[in-house]
DNA sequence: AAAAGACTCAACCGCGGAGAC
DNA sequence: CGTCTCCGCGGTTGAGTCTTT
Protein backbone atom coordinates (compact mmCIF):
# COMPACT_ATOMS: atom_id res chain seq x y z
CA UNK A 1 0.00 0.00 0.00
CA UNK A 2 1.10 3.62 -0.92
CA UNK A 3 1.42 5.52 1.74
CA UNK A 4 1.45 9.42 1.02
CA UNK A 5 4.67 11.70 1.17
CA UNK A 6 4.79 14.05 3.34
CA UNK A 7 5.20 17.40 2.67
CA UNK A 8 8.61 18.31 2.07
CA UNK A 9 9.63 14.61 2.19
CA UNK A 10 10.82 13.64 -1.07
CA UNK A 11 10.67 10.15 -2.85
CA UNK A 12 13.15 9.42 -5.90
CA UNK A 13 10.16 6.84 -7.26
CA UNK A 14 7.83 9.62 -8.81
CA UNK A 15 5.60 6.91 -9.36
CA UNK A 16 4.40 6.43 -5.23
CA UNK A 17 5.03 10.25 -4.67
CA UNK A 18 1.40 11.43 -4.15
CA UNK A 19 0.50 14.79 -3.39
CA UNK A 20 -0.80 16.64 -0.53
CA UNK A 21 -2.31 19.78 0.55
CA UNK A 22 -3.73 22.75 -0.94
CA UNK A 23 -4.82 21.81 -4.30
CA UNK A 24 -3.54 23.97 -7.42
CA UNK A 25 -5.27 25.21 -9.80
CA UNK A 26 -3.90 22.77 -12.51
CA UNK A 27 -4.82 20.50 -10.63
CA UNK A 28 -8.62 21.36 -10.03
CA UNK A 29 -8.54 21.61 -14.26
CA UNK A 30 -7.30 18.32 -14.50
CA UNK A 31 -9.77 16.93 -12.17
CA UNK A 32 -12.84 18.91 -13.53
CA UNK A 33 -11.64 17.80 -17.04
CA UNK A 34 -11.53 14.32 -16.32
CA UNK A 35 -14.52 14.26 -14.56
CA UNK A 36 -16.57 15.48 -17.56
CA UNK A 37 -14.59 13.17 -19.58
CA UNK A 38 -15.40 10.38 -17.65
CA UNK A 39 -18.01 11.29 -14.90
CA UNK A 40 -17.44 10.75 -11.01
CA UNK A 41 -16.52 7.94 -9.55
CA UNK A 42 -13.78 5.51 -9.65
CA UNK A 43 -12.19 7.95 -8.29
CA UNK A 44 -8.29 5.61 -8.37
CA UNK A 45 -8.79 5.21 -11.79
CA UNK A 46 -9.75 8.62 -12.18
CA UNK A 47 -6.84 10.20 -10.60
CA UNK A 48 -4.70 7.97 -12.63
CA UNK A 49 -6.31 9.28 -15.62
CA UNK A 50 -5.93 12.66 -14.73
CA UNK A 51 -2.25 12.84 -14.22
CA UNK A 52 -3.03 13.62 -10.75
CA UNK A 53 -0.88 12.50 -8.30
CA UNK A 54 -3.63 12.52 -5.70
CA UNK A 55 -4.98 9.53 -3.94
CA UNK A 56 -9.22 9.03 -5.22
CA UNK A 57 -10.25 9.84 -2.13
CA UNK A 58 -8.58 13.30 -2.40
CA UNK A 59 -9.84 13.66 -5.89
CA UNK A 60 -13.52 12.63 -4.57
CA UNK A 61 -13.32 15.01 -1.26
CA UNK A 62 -11.88 18.02 -3.76
CA UNK A 63 -14.96 17.09 -6.41
CA UNK A 64 -17.75 16.87 -3.65
CA UNK A 65 -16.87 19.90 -1.57
CA UNK A 66 -15.04 22.28 -3.88
CA UNK A 67 -15.54 22.04 -7.67
CA UNK A 68 -18.78 20.34 -8.01
CA UNK A 69 -20.44 23.08 -10.06
CA UNK A 70 -23.97 22.95 -8.03
CA UNK A 71 -22.14 23.95 -5.00
CA UNK A 72 -23.18 27.08 -2.88
CA UNK A 73 -20.93 29.56 -1.21
CA UNK A 74 -21.21 32.14 1.19
CA UNK A 75 -23.22 31.52 4.95
CA UNK A 76 -25.34 29.18 5.65
CA UNK A 77 -29.33 31.16 5.46
CA UNK A 78 -31.25 31.44 8.64
CA UNK A 79 -33.52 28.19 7.12
CA UNK A 80 -30.42 26.22 6.31
CA UNK A 81 -29.50 27.09 9.89
CA UNK A 82 -32.61 25.84 11.22
CA UNK A 83 -33.18 22.56 9.15
CA UNK A 84 -29.44 21.56 10.05
CA UNK A 85 -30.73 22.45 13.86
CA UNK A 86 -34.06 20.78 13.21
CA UNK A 87 -32.32 17.24 11.47
CA UNK A 88 -29.37 17.12 13.84
CA UNK A 89 -31.90 16.75 16.22
CA UNK A 90 -33.03 13.95 14.12
CA UNK A 91 -30.53 12.11 13.18
CA UNK A 92 -27.49 13.39 15.37
CA UNK A 93 -24.04 13.37 13.45
CA UNK A 94 -25.32 12.17 9.97
CA UNK A 95 -24.04 14.94 8.09
CA UNK A 96 -23.72 13.38 4.76
CA UNK A 97 -27.69 12.44 5.65
CA UNK A 98 -28.02 16.00 6.73
CA UNK A 99 -26.30 17.05 3.61
CA UNK A 100 -28.67 15.38 1.45
CA UNK A 101 -31.34 17.56 2.52
CA UNK A 102 -29.61 20.71 1.86
CA UNK A 103 -29.22 21.02 -1.92
CA UNK A 104 -25.57 22.63 -3.00
CA UNK A 105 -24.11 22.58 0.95
CA UNK A 106 -21.73 19.47 1.63
CA UNK A 107 -21.82 17.44 4.69
CA UNK A 108 -18.01 18.77 5.37
CA UNK A 109 -19.35 22.83 5.14
CA UNK A 110 -22.05 21.43 7.70
CA UNK A 111 -19.90 19.70 10.02
CA UNK A 112 -17.80 22.57 9.93
CA UNK A 113 -21.04 24.78 10.63
CA UNK A 114 -21.86 22.49 13.69
CA UNK A 115 -18.74 22.23 15.42
CA UNK A 116 -17.85 26.30 14.99
CA UNK A 117 -20.98 27.67 15.62
CA UNK A 118 -23.09 25.49 17.37
CA UNK A 119 -20.70 23.68 19.91
CA UNK A 120 -18.78 26.43 20.51
CA UNK A 121 -21.90 28.25 21.73
CA UNK A 122 -22.22 25.18 23.73
CA UNK A 123 -19.15 25.11 24.86
CA UNK A 124 -19.36 28.89 26.21
CA UNK A 125 -22.52 27.96 27.88
CA UNK A 126 -21.38 24.99 29.65
CA UNK A 127 -24.00 22.89 27.97
CA UNK A 128 -22.56 19.69 26.68
CA UNK A 129 -24.15 19.60 23.16
CA UNK A 130 -26.39 16.66 22.87
CA UNK A 131 -27.39 17.23 26.23
CA UNK A 132 -31.24 18.05 27.18
CA UNK A 133 -30.61 21.46 27.66
CA UNK A 134 -28.63 21.99 24.68
CA UNK A 135 -31.44 20.67 22.58
CA UNK A 136 -33.33 23.06 25.28
CA UNK A 137 -31.07 25.48 23.76
CA UNK A 138 -31.46 25.19 20.36
CA UNK A 139 -35.41 24.56 20.35
CA UNK A 140 -35.99 27.62 22.89
CA UNK A 141 -33.42 30.27 22.10
CA UNK A 142 -31.32 29.56 18.56
CA UNK A 143 -34.68 28.22 16.52
CA UNK A 144 -37.14 30.74 17.16
CA UNK A 145 -33.85 33.45 16.21
CA UNK A 146 -34.04 31.68 13.30
CA UNK A 147 -37.21 31.81 12.99
CA UNK A 148 -37.26 35.83 13.25
CA UNK A 149 -34.81 36.34 10.89
CA UNK A 150 -36.74 33.88 8.15
CA UNK A 151 -39.56 35.83 8.51
CA UNK A 152 -37.89 39.49 8.62
CA UNK A 153 -36.00 38.19 5.34
CA UNK A 154 -39.22 37.02 3.94
CA UNK A 155 -40.51 40.54 4.58
CA UNK A 156 -37.74 42.16 2.98
CA UNK A 157 -36.81 39.55 0.34
CA UNK A 158 -39.75 41.22 -2.07
CA UNK A 159 -37.83 44.26 -2.89
CA UNK A 160 -34.43 42.95 -2.79
CA UNK A 161 -32.32 39.85 -4.25
CA UNK A 162 -31.73 37.68 -1.77
CA UNK A 163 -34.47 35.03 -2.65
CA UNK A 164 -33.21 35.23 -6.38
CA UNK A 165 -30.01 34.69 -6.48
CA UNK A 166 -30.49 32.01 -8.24
CA UNK A 167 -31.84 33.07 -11.62
CA UNK A 168 -28.90 35.36 -11.76
CA UNK A 169 -26.81 32.64 -11.26
CA UNK A 170 -26.79 30.96 -14.60
CA UNK A 171 -23.19 29.51 -14.70
CA UNK A 172 -23.96 27.25 -11.68
CA UNK A 173 -26.78 24.71 -11.99
CA UNK A 174 -28.30 24.48 -8.48
CA UNK A 175 -31.23 22.20 -7.66
CA UNK A 176 -34.10 22.62 -6.37
CA UNK A 177 -34.52 22.53 -2.77
CA UNK A 178 -36.18 19.30 -2.15
CA UNK A 179 -39.53 19.33 -1.34
CA UNK A 180 -39.06 18.64 1.93
CA UNK A 181 -37.21 21.51 2.71
CA UNK A 182 -40.15 23.91 0.82
CA UNK A 183 -42.20 21.89 3.29
CA UNK A 184 -40.36 22.39 6.28
CA UNK A 185 -39.93 26.08 5.57
CA UNK A 186 -43.55 26.98 5.05
CA UNK A 187 -44.28 24.69 8.51
CA UNK A 188 -41.19 27.05 10.32
CA UNK A 189 -42.36 30.02 8.70
CA UNK A 190 -45.80 29.34 9.60
CA UNK A 191 -44.74 29.08 13.56
CA UNK A 192 -42.72 32.64 12.85
CA UNK A 193 -46.17 34.14 11.64
CA UNK A 194 -48.51 32.88 13.86
CA UNK A 195 -46.16 34.87 16.57
CA UNK A 196 -44.97 37.61 14.73
CA UNK A 197 -48.50 39.27 14.81
CA UNK A 198 -48.03 40.08 18.03
CA UNK A 199 -44.39 41.57 19.52
CA UNK A 200 -43.89 39.29 22.48
CA UNK A 201 -42.77 36.18 21.57
CA UNK A 202 -42.52 33.53 24.42
CA UNK A 203 -40.20 30.48 24.33
CA UNK A 204 -43.13 27.76 24.49
CA UNK A 205 -43.22 28.45 21.02
CA UNK A 206 -45.77 26.35 20.24
CA UNK A 207 -43.05 23.14 20.15
CA UNK A 208 -45.64 21.36 21.70
CA UNK A 209 -43.46 18.77 22.97
CA UNK A 210 -40.88 19.55 25.60
CA UNK A 211 -38.30 17.15 23.94
CA UNK A 212 -40.20 15.40 20.77
CA UNK A 213 -38.98 17.38 17.80
CA UNK A 214 -40.87 20.24 17.07
CA UNK A 215 -41.77 19.64 13.86
CA UNK A 216 -42.14 16.34 14.12
CA UNK A 217 -41.24 13.93 10.22
CA UNK A 218 -41.98 17.32 8.02
CA UNK A 219 -39.70 15.89 5.60
CA UNK A 220 -41.32 12.98 3.95
CA UNK A 221 -44.79 14.86 3.52
CA UNK A 222 -45.42 16.31 0.40
CA UNK A 223 -44.12 16.35 -3.29
CA UNK A 224 -45.67 19.08 -3.77
CA UNK A 225 -43.63 22.38 -1.32
CA UNK A 226 -46.45 24.33 -2.32
CA UNK A 227 -48.17 25.65 0.96
CA UNK A 228 -51.41 27.37 0.88
CA UNK A 229 -50.22 28.70 4.79
CA UNK A 230 -47.61 30.73 3.32
CA UNK A 231 -47.74 31.37 -0.34
CA UNK A 232 -44.92 33.66 -0.52
CA UNK A 233 -42.28 31.83 1.47
CA UNK A 234 -42.96 28.68 -0.71
CA UNK A 235 -42.40 30.71 -3.30
CA UNK A 236 -39.30 32.19 -2.47
CA UNK A 237 -38.26 28.01 -1.85
CA UNK A 238 -39.57 27.14 -5.03
CA UNK A 239 -36.93 29.72 -6.44
CA UNK A 240 -34.63 28.22 -4.23
CA UNK A 241 -31.27 28.92 -2.84
CA UNK A 242 -31.12 31.79 -0.53
CA UNK A 243 -28.01 32.66 -1.23
CA UNK A 244 -27.49 35.45 1.37
CA UNK A 245 -25.20 37.82 -0.49
CA UNK A 246 -25.02 40.03 2.89
CA UNK A 247 -21.76 38.80 4.49
CA UNK A 248 -23.77 38.45 8.04
CA UNK A 249 -21.96 35.57 10.35
CA UNK A 250 -24.73 36.52 13.30
CA UNK A 251 -27.42 34.52 11.82
CA UNK A 252 -26.43 31.88 14.14
CA UNK A 253 -26.09 31.70 17.86
CA UNK A 254 -23.33 33.91 18.44
CA UNK A 255 -24.35 36.82 21.39
CA UNK A 256 -27.17 34.97 23.02
CA UNK A 257 -26.67 35.53 26.38
CA UNK A 258 -28.03 31.94 28.10
CA UNK A 259 -25.90 32.19 31.27
CA UNK A 260 -28.90 32.07 33.49
CA UNK A 261 -30.38 29.29 31.08
CA UNK A 262 -27.09 27.80 31.81
CA UNK A 263 -26.78 27.98 34.95
CA UNK A 264 -30.36 27.92 36.92
CA UNK A 265 -32.02 24.58 37.40
CA UNK A 266 -35.34 26.31 37.57
CA UNK A 267 -35.45 27.65 34.31
CA UNK A 268 -34.28 24.66 32.72
CA UNK A 269 -37.86 22.66 32.18
CA UNK A 270 -40.32 25.40 31.30
CA UNK A 271 -38.50 28.82 31.15
CA UNK A 272 -40.16 31.60 30.82
CA UNK A 273 -38.94 34.79 28.84
CA UNK A 274 -40.18 36.75 26.10
CA UNK A 275 -36.98 36.30 24.06
CA UNK A 276 -38.31 39.01 21.26
CA UNK A 277 -38.70 41.99 23.16
CA UNK A 278 -38.03 44.54 20.34
CA UNK A 279 -38.39 43.81 16.75
CA UNK A 280 -36.35 46.75 16.02
CA UNK A 281 -33.71 45.76 18.29
CA UNK A 282 -30.39 44.20 16.47
CA UNK A 283 -30.51 40.80 17.95
CA UNK A 284 -27.46 39.98 17.60
CA UNK A 285 -25.01 41.39 20.24
CA UNK A 286 -28.01 42.46 22.39
CA UNK A 287 -26.65 40.55 25.03
CA UNK A 288 -29.01 42.02 27.68
CA UNK A 289 -31.74 41.12 25.85
CA UNK A 290 -31.42 37.30 26.89
CA UNK A 291 -30.59 37.84 30.81
CA UNK A 292 -33.67 36.13 32.43
CA UNK A 293 -32.05 37.93 35.95
CA UNK A 294 -34.01 40.98 34.26
CA UNK A 295 -37.29 38.82 33.55
C1' DA B 1 1.51 48.68 13.80
C1' DA B 2 2.43 44.40 15.69
C1' DA B 3 1.64 40.39 18.37
C1' DA B 4 -1.51 37.14 20.21
C1' DG B 5 -5.50 34.76 20.17
C1' DA B 6 -9.69 33.12 17.95
C1' DC B 7 -11.92 31.45 14.11
C1' DT B 8 -12.81 29.20 9.61
C1' DC B 9 -12.75 25.63 6.49
C1' DA B 10 -10.20 22.75 3.13
C1' DA B 11 -8.01 18.65 3.48
C1' DC B 12 -6.42 14.49 5.70
C1' DC B 13 -7.05 10.23 8.45
C1' DG B 14 -8.98 5.98 10.04
C1' DC B 15 -12.67 3.06 9.94
C1' DG B 16 -16.35 0.26 8.18
C1' DG B 17 -19.41 -1.35 4.46
C1' DA B 18 -19.99 -3.13 -0.20
C1' DG B 19 -18.67 -5.55 -3.96
C1' DA B 20 -15.42 -8.19 -6.82
C1' DC B 21 -12.59 -12.07 -7.10
C1' DC C 1 -15.73 -17.90 3.11
C1' DG C 2 -11.64 -14.96 3.12
C1' DT C 3 -9.11 -11.29 1.12
C1' DC C 4 -8.55 -7.18 -1.34
C1' DT C 5 -9.87 -2.78 -3.18
C1' DC C 6 -12.75 1.02 -3.52
C1' DC C 7 -15.80 4.23 -1.66
C1' DG C 8 -18.08 7.08 1.67
C1' DC C 9 -18.55 8.77 6.26
C1' DG C 10 -17.41 11.10 10.56
C1' DG C 11 -13.64 12.93 13.28
C1' DT C 12 -9.66 15.71 13.34
C1' DT C 13 -5.98 18.82 11.95
C1' DG C 14 -3.60 22.89 10.73
C1' DA C 15 -2.71 26.79 7.55
C1' DG C 16 -4.63 30.98 6.49
C1' DT C 17 -7.48 34.75 7.89
C1' DC C 18 -9.70 37.74 10.97
C1' DT C 19 -10.23 40.06 15.36
C1' DT C 20 -8.68 41.74 19.58
C1' DT C 21 -5.37 43.68 22.60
Amino acid sequence: MSIATKPGVGSNEEETELRRGPWTLEEDSLLIHCIALHGEGRWNMLAKSAGLKRTGKSCRLRWLNYLKPDIKRGNLTPQEQLLILELHSKWGNRWSKIAQRLPGRTDNEIKNYWRTRVQKQARQLNIESGSERFIDAVRCFWMPRLLQKMEQNSSSSSSSSVMNMNSQNSAINVPSLSPSLGEFTDIAANHTRTHTTTTTYNNNFDFPDHYSLPLQEPFEISENPTSTALPQVSENYNNDVCFNPVQDHSYGMEGLNLEPFSRTESNYGIPKFDYCQSSESEWMGEYSLWNLDEM
